[in-house]
DNA sequence: AAATAATATATGAAAAATCATATAATACTG
DNA sequence: CAGTATTATATGATTTTTCATATATTATTT
């Protein structure tokens, strides 16, 4: 009992969803800052980025690659479109699908950011031991892949 | 060139960002629908979970460890305070700072999420393959704490 | 100790996100 | 093929979140 026990047994710090949001946060944050530099919010960056992955996709595809709630996703590709960077076009096949397609400077300035994202992740992985850097990525994909079959209800 | 090669090199799904984003999104979802049925909304969770692992934290640095931006927070604790779940105390050595207490209710509201909590987190982490289990959280402190000491112009 | 700077919290106004639901098109079913 | 159900997107209203800044207190400087 000598010193410095006050939080002998501290939940958050080693709390699963808290590492997974804080650490989420704070990786991203510089990027962001980039993003916003270059005039985007973030919704409207990973708009750019699953798009230059694959173009046309309709909305609620779109809204569920990019990370976003589909009214949401709505309005966001109101704005990238007032701005000129993507266009809407009615699906010839089903005219309830809008797909969403980049322009060109839609797609110039994806090209431009996704860039900066792979130096910048580069960088992240930098910081950390060969170990975690080669683990990291594999880990969190399984985690992804595990919850992706699991039963809203449960 | 045989069939389904239309993403030949996808950057979103591999992309640490993105990975980092859905998959606490993806992992929270289930636990935040209990928050939720408990009446309280994720932000005020979170501030539980830090004042049951330190209580009387002041504003500013709750408003840190709770993910939360601090005028956010402070209008966060407003609420809590209406419902009787945490009460605000002026610090007596320094009269700027308010400090943050769990009530009764809160504490006990805070014991039951917590213990909710660890079995989630249980139950995520059965999913995954023991070697992924078992690597998934240091190599996220590693990330956190590498992340901790960079500089904000970076 | 007066003046200035720094820190902590709160608040108003604006922007963004969410929720429920409207509208429109297509798919199913008897 | 008429009627019903389902799917896709958009929109109005409300709630959250953010941003800048006001207010109050303490620290620093000269």
């Amino acid at each position: 009992m000598t010193k410095g026990d006050k939080r002998k047994d501290a939940f958050v710090p080693s709390y699963l969803l808290y590492l997974l949001a804080a650490s989420s946060e704070a990786a991203s944050a510089q990027f962001h800052a980039r993003v916003r530099a270059n005039g985007l919010r973030v919704p409207e960056w990973r708009v750019l980025a699953c798009l230059s992955d694959q173009d046309g996709l309709m909305i609620t595809r779109l809204a569920a690659y990019a990370l976003a709630e589909q009214s949401r996703l709505t309005r966001i590709v109101d704005q990238m479109d007032k701005k000129g960077l993507v266009e809407r076009r009615v699906d010839d096949g089903d005219r309830r699908k809008v797909r969403v397609y980049l322009t060109g400077p839609g797609r110039r300035l994806a090209e431009t950011l996704v860039k900066e994202a792979r130096e910048h992740e580069s960088r992240l992985l930098g910081l950390l031991k060969d170990t975690d850097a080669a683990r990291i990525k594999p880990a969190l994909q399984a985690l992804l892949k595990s919850l992706e079959h699991v039963s809203p209800g449960d």
